[in-house]
RNA sequence: CGCGGGGUGGAGCAGUUGGUAGCUCGUCGGGCUCAUAACCCGGAGGUCACAGGUUCAAGUCCUGUCCCCGCAACCA
């Protein structure tokens, strides 16, 4: 009579600034597979996930649009939640970093810490980021401009107060150097160890009063505590850590796993831990950061119009397939590359071809061969020994790759047990067993083998997918119950005879490649463009003020088609940005006047062959600077995955000619 | 010397504490016909970017070089 033993594992709390992408679902989706795998293993799982709602960026969108900050989030979280809903994600808790019980544990943590002087006033000056929210010193700047964004910042002074990170620099070293696990995967403990911990860490910053959108400091209100201290409390204030009721606290922590993205490593391995040094806490276990899903190679971002979203490929394929496709293709520590091309290739050779096919044939000979009724094995020869030795070790194997967050791993492994399956019914040519009457019972014995090992998989891809598990029991004739556990998901012979099978639709249909390419690309730019109001776009093209907020823009009328200034343009010069890699600074010549245009073309075209050129132009586009170059218009191109080329005229014609 | 990631058969990727390369797709040939033109078997194809070094042994450690990619808002 054990206890269960608990398991603790956490998304981070998301940015409530819009839509999440795929990038976001990915994260999402493998600490909902994990979650799924400890339950099923007979762990008691906490899974929590939530927002981080605090920060002056917040605020100051809020007040755009005129609206409470409060208001603008309820708002967003409706989505978000909306999203993991449709995604089945099976978290226990949300947080809300607004939420009463986070705050009051954000301010007694601040003021635990105070009252043990970890936490001291003292007084910020330096070069101030607005909207990166960052102090830098003047060692870290770069060309005098911020180093993260590259814009322009501002000496500041403020009272403020700080949290003794360096007090913790050895006990920092000491972690990264005796618990190799601690962060994975590995090459981000290099970067934390020589960028961050071997120069030495300076006392951290953990107040603001440069906005109030956030906790206040408990006994001084005019400061408003740090979002990074705000936010990583999440995972302790979910357990109602320095509540009236830690029992959940007491239960669950230390966390097993956080589970973040690489960006935010930094934060989640050395900010972390040493507030949690400070607090006399016990540390996560793991850390673990992965890589990035990439968009063709490409990092998401709505205004380079490649970003993926997840709701058009739940809508066509469902979530099983999407999340199968997530956590198959990518090696979970390293960063990825989304293609359309590759998520319809899984689907069509692991799912439809592999895996639904074998449920597909092995239900339809049960039919055929015995009335549809699951029948006794009887007769067992050596050949079926390699099956049932396959199918014992995979869950095993299956057990150590989900304990090191190898999903990608996990689920080849269970693929193998799928084509040796497969390959079970060519070894055994039922269809020929079935031609003598005398092999029945053989024949009865190799289609019971197959259904069981039908029955190991069902319950291998439950974590991952258990839709499909789902729709497997049903053609199996079993529901859940003691042949579905996790307890004999090794044990040969569970499957219980002489039940009914029932040969349901195709698990996973074959997909036309060619049409799926453009559906989904199709229904991408859709769901993009209600979302955000806006088309696809060329970078330059995107004038991301206010872009949000407004209608579908699928047909528009003559007269606001008439609103575009087109026209032709002679390219005068062009050079490249001193500050940036993928622009262009053009001068071009319309009519008498001349004007600059910054362009993000310069992976595509050297600055000298452009000179001479004519293109066109959008000319009444709101100026705009680009890496602290003013644009004043657009110049039109064209391009797929292939081809870059710029909108020109057939004919020469005089630069500023109006364009119909 | 801005920061970071990476260069492994045609494509996309794995390669744990160093021991003579694996997977998926594609391709070529064969088999089978229960099944979603699916499944099974076999073949071809890699001097693991390059050059040094450490070692009995290196894709896997060290040094150097070359090349590719990302670094505006937001953000996993």
């Amino acid at each position: 009579m054990s206890e269960k033993k608990q398991f603790y594992v956490t998304t981070p709390i998301y940015y409530p600034s819009g839509n999440l992408h795929l990038g976001h679902t990915y994260t999402t989706v493998a600490a909902d597979a994990l979650a799924r795998f400890k339950r099923l293993a007979g762990f008691e799982v906490k899974f929590l996930t939530g927002t981080d709602e605090h920060g002056q960026k917040i605020q100051q969108v809020a007040e755009a649009k005129g609206v409470a900050p409060i208001q603008y989030l309820d708002g967003i979280m409706k989505d978000i939640k909306k999203l993991w809903s449709d995604l089945e994600i099976s978290y226990d808790d949300f947080i809300r970093t607004t939420e009463p019980r986070h705050e009051a544990t954000v301010q007694a943590a601040f003021q635990k810490l105070y009252d043990k002087g970890d936490i001291y006033k003292g007084e910020y000056e330096g070069y101030y980021c607005t909207p990166c929210e960052s102090f830098w010193t003047e060692s870290q700047l770069n060309d005098g401009k911020c180093p993260d964004c590259g814009r322009e910042v501002h000496i500041a002074k403020e009272e403020a107060y700080f949290f003794k990170l360096s007090k913790y620099q050895e006990k920092l070293e000491t972690l990264f150097a005796e618990n190799p696990t601690f962060l994975l995967s590995v090459s981000r403990k290099n970067e934390m160890v020589n960028n961050f911990l071997k120069p030495g860490l300076d006392d951290l910053c953990v107040s603001r009063t440069s906005f109030d959108w956030g906790v206040k400091v408990p006994f001084d209100d005019k400061h408003v505590v740090y979002v990074w201290f705000d936010a990583v409390i999440n995972y302790i204030s979910a357990l109602g850590y320095l509540s009236d009721d830690e029992g959940e606290f007491e239960k669950f922590w230390p966390a097993d796993v956080h589970l973040v993205g690489k960006e935010i490593v930094r934060f989640h391995t050395l900010i972390w831990p040493a507030m949690l040094m400070a607090l006399d806490l016990p540390l996560p276990k793991q850390v673990f950061g992965h890589g990035w899903i990439l968009f063709d190679n490409d990092k998401m971002s709505k205004s380079k119009g490649n970003v993926m979203y997840a709701e058009p490929l739940i809508d066509l394929y469902g979530i099983d397939a999407l999340k199968y496709f997530l956590l198959r293709e990518f090696s979970f520590g390293s960063d990825g590359s989304f293609t359309r091309e590759k998520f319809l290739s899984r689907i069509n050779s692991d799912l439809a071809n592999d895996l639904g096919n074998l449920v597909s044939r092995t239900i339809a000979m049960i039919e055929k061969y015995n009335g549809a009724i699951m029948p006794t094995p009887t007769v067992t020869e050596s050949i079926d020994g390699e099956l049932k030795k396959l199918a014992g070790d995979t869950s095993i194997n299956v057990e150590a790759a989900m304990d090191k967050m190898n999903f990608s791993g996990a689920l080849e492994l269970i693929w193998k047990l799928v084509s040796r399956t497969n390959k079970y019914i060519d070894e055994t040519t039922p269809w020929i067993l079935a031609k003598e009457e005398e092999r029945k019972p053989r024949l009865d014995t190799v289609l019971y083998n197959l259904s069981e090992s039908i029955r190991i998989i069902s319950i291998l891809i439950r974590p991952f997918m258990e839709k499909t598990s789902n729709r497997i029991w049903t053609q199996l004739g079993i529901e859940e119950g003691h042949e579905t556990t996790w307890d004999v998901v090794g044990v040969w012979g569970t499957l219980p005879v002489g039940r009914t099978v029932i040969k349901g639709a195709n698990l996973f249909p074959r997909l036309d490649i060619e049409k799926e390419l453009i559906r989904i690309e199709e229904e991408n730019a859709k769901f993009s463009a209600a979302k955000t109001g806006q088309p696809i776009a060329k970078p330059e093209a995107a004038p991301v003020e206010e872009a949000e907020e407004k209608e579908d823009i699928q047909i528009i009328e003559y007269d606001d088609f008439t609103k575009v200034d087109l026209r032709v343009a002679t390219i005068v010069e062009a050079k490249k940005h001193p500050n940036a890699d993928k622009l262009l600074i053009l001068q071009v010549q319309l009519g008498e006047e001349t004007r600059q245009i910054v362009s993000g073309i310069a992976k595509y075209y050297q600055p000298d062959a452009l000179v001479g050129k004519q293109v066109m132009v959008v000319t009444n586009l709101k100026p705009r600077k680009l890496r602290g170059e003013i644009s004043h218009g657009m110049i039109l191109a064209a391009d797929d995955e292939e081809t870059f080329t710029l909108a020109t005229v057939a004919d020469s014609i005089a630069s500023g000619t109006k364009i119909w």
